[in-house]
DNA sequence: GATGAATGAGAATTCATTCAT
DNA sequence: GATGAATGAATTCTCATTCAT
């Protein structure tokens, strides 16, 4: 064991890959065992160095938390914006933005309670990249939104603020069992319900003028799915 | 000194003066500086006894935090059902949970805090009557849910938990700043803009116009049905 | 082995007593091997506790060191006031105070190197209480040189803080090989020596001379002139 | 950015140049941070070079300090002996001494501190060459003595090494606040009260058969002292 | 009922030094 | 000659909880 031990000692790699090497373990150990609990010298068997390694290239435990998080989630954000291109509609990009939210958390929730129960709370989170990625995310979602508004979908009185705080709220709140591992939900459902529950909370009402303006607005709304469903990516999407 | 100290020391007091005297201190002792950082040292210098005296009373912190949480929750939701009846109207029953709920995290952002990301997130909470007290006060918040569809003002279709889930979501992403001590909010404008959302989210459409609905119905249907045809496991989501 | 530590385990002391023993354990550990290597875990062994209750006593390491000191140099200096003032005569005096402290150096050299080499470096040193003990000291050496002064013994002009720094830094200086275990040194007689040296060099000249002087002060001042105009900036600072 | 490293990177210098690059990276580190809490690697960077370049050239950490030491150290003694020969009477060699130790310890404070406080600690030091260049140093002080005694200025019976101590302990004391930062010091002024505290302390006295000694001493030093201003190099540096 | 002395098992972090490349 | 990845032992300090008095 020693011996082995020894044989591994000068296992030289450069310093990117040891890098990933102990991300990829890091990960692993904080998802399983939540940050506190999850002891450096843990992480450091499980990446195969000894602890010292570790800072060296982390300064911190926490570091190496917000690093892990950072990887994460840009590899999460990475394409959403090219993939929201694809998608036509109020409605559909709107669904695809909260979809995309919920099959995140849906697949994986070790990763994302890290990320809202423990790392979040910090102070530091609002000045750490992760909350700046979160932003952008969440700007894309509103920007949606603001379409609807220049096409006349919605009203034009929509609290912008509030609407984002019911999506990912919403999100949060329905993901919340299955992040504890105490339930599970089906991100295309939630997606559908939470969707079409602000699309209808925030559309134009028919003014005197346009009285039959309720049904020509499902009507559109069909039309709109039916668009989306031409869309190649959407489509492969839902059938993933 | 000395003196003082000792006399002090035989202050003898029925359990639960010194019970609640204990509860007092602590729940100061939380809330300015968080679950983890507050030791049991100080909480006890606050309540005036001696460390092992807080163990004559509460088994371990983890319980004092969670009796003391109880006693917050409990004087909170104590009248909002009496409250509650008192106001008429499904939008203004509704504005009046809502705003009720914003309302005790505006006003203490403490313990809010202490409840929403030190508690919520243990193993236990599911198992506390926090846990069933909440469950009392989303109850009823979607018992005036069900009123409105019972009156015919809202859907049938309504998902409730989603319903749920919004506007507690909601309630909970738009205080965190406040939570945080980063920012501020009005429970007033929060709560009109949350219940307007979710009012019109839920509103039966065009009971008016119903009549020419009909047509438009059947169109929508033939849209849903090329739908599924497009792809078959979205229909089997959806009619889950 | 096992057992005997836990029957050791509830030996309860009072406070006073356990800090007493603690202050002691760690005295001789700091001593034998300096304030560096001296580890807790050594301290506590010695005093027959576990680390943590070393901790219930003195907030760190460094206090408990600074504690250790001052301890000692309370005692070192409780009586020496008293004692100075059984003692007459200028040249007397002034020799029991070097003699003194040169004592303590020799009877304590371990003591005295932690705090010559250790604790006097630190930042917090010029705000902790052995520094102002020692400025009590310091100063009733130099008042001391004052009633030689007023005597008419001394003269005028003395410049006290080169006094106390030569008879203090000749004390340190003459001391440090044997600090160092190094070297030995005879308190009686460094401590004669070195009163003669500052006695006379103090001494006021010549009174019953005097009267011889008064030409001799006329060349000594023309001499000056001379200097003067030789190097203008020269008499400045000696006349400051 | 990595191509300008890797260009740095093979910027091969000769052992001398690359050492002296070292050393004053070194010495700026030590004096800046002090000894202990200088790291290898803030030394590395600074000099340039990465950690285990610093090992070829250095076997160890303290080795480096010691070589920096000894480097100052040589620059420093490097002439005084031949200033000393330009220097006439014993009054003004002794200062001459005096002042030049009090003026390094003025000019260059962190150096000093390193030395008195970081380095001299340590067991090696009297098997340094540092030692015995202060030695030399101190013999060089202690031979001015000599000298007057020799030629009858001082008594016979002068203690050599209490003097010296007097000298370099007073000099040591009388900077302590100025080498840690906290105060500050004239070493002119502190020079001619050192030289005159010890040179009347040494002083022959009258002896009956020479009554009138006192003042001739007195003018015998006005005399020197106008020697002194005699010789051109002293002239300068009391000047400057 | 109250005290308060004592526990004890960590856990993160530091950094001089080595040596394969 | 220079690199720079890796070591690994060592150390202070924390604090909820216990239990003899």
């Amino acid at each position: 064991m020693k011996g082995a031990a020894r044989a591994r000692r000068r296992e030289r790699l450069p310093r990117d890959e040891r890098m990933a090497e102990i991300m990829v373990a890091a990960r692993q150990v904080f998802c399983s065992k939540g940050y506190e609990a999850a002891s450096t010298a843990e992480i450091a068997v499980a990446a195969g160095v000894v602890e010292g390694t570790l800072y060296r290239y982390f300064p911190t435990k926490r570091d190496l938390l917000i690093k892990v998080v950072e990887e994460f989630y840009e590899a999460i954000l990475s394409d959403y914006e090219a993939q929201l291109k694809g998608v036509r509609g109020t409605w559909n990009r709107l669904r695809f933005m909260i979809w995309k939210h919920l099959s995140v958390m849906h697949a994986d929730p070790d990763m994302c309670r890290l990320i809202v129960h423990e790392l979040r709370p910090w102070p530091e989170y609002r000045r750490s990249r992760i909350f700046r990625l979160n932003q952008r995310y969440t700007q894309s979602t509103l920007a949606v939104i603001r379409e609807g508004i220049a096409g006349g979908e919605f009203r034009e009185d929509v609290p912008l603020r509030i609407v984002r705080d019911m999506i990912f709220g919403a999100a949060e709140h329905h993901t919340w069992a299955h992040l504890r591992k105490e339930g599970e939900f089906s991100p295309d459902a939630a997606a559908d319900a939470i969707t079409n529950l602000i699309y209808q909370g925030l559309e134009r009402r028919g003014h005197p003028a346009r009285s039959s303006g309720v049904e020509l607005n499902r009507l559109e709304r069909a039309v709109q799915r039916l668009e989306g469903l031409a869309t190649p990516r959407r489509r492969k999407r839902r059938s993933a």
